[in-house]
DNA sequence: AACCTGACTTCGG
DNA sequence: TCCGAAGCCAGGT
């Protein structure tokens, strides 16, 4: 099977996120080295979620709000972000300055 | 090989 | 501040 280190990066990178705390799909992309790689992050949590073990509920995107669709995984989503204390305002929208994971 | 698509991001009006 | 258009990258058809 193919596995590509920028692939691999992308997937270690998410299961460092702390609970309550979030990650953009560009963060994630950036720190994986390639700042334009936003949609290969998408990739990467479509090929892991199924495998289950990296929280990819905790990857959102750069307006800080749930880039799923209602029935699409949406509410889930949410309902797991809510749990780890992570607060959504009136738009809900999750205020980055505040949850935003700085990396490391 | 060409074209389409996606859990994105950024810039300009 | 909000919305549309364009840019980007890689995999699937």
């Amino acid at each position: 099977m193919r596995v590509d280190s920028f692939y691999e990066l992308i997937v270690s990178m998410i299961k460092k996120i702390p609970s309550g705390k979030v990650a953009t799909y560009g963060q994630i992309a950036a720190l994986a080295g390639n700042p334009r790689g936003a949609r290969q992050v998408v990739r990467a949590l479509h090929a892991s979620s199924q495998r289950d073990g990296l929280p990819w509920h905790r990857v959102i995107n750069a307006k800080g709000q749930i880039s799923l669709q209602e029935g699409r995984g949406y509410e889930i989503q949410k309902k797991l972000l809510e749990s780890e204390g992570i607060f959504f305002d009136e738009q809900d929208k999750i205020n980055l300055k505040v949850y935003m994971w700085k990396g490391n």
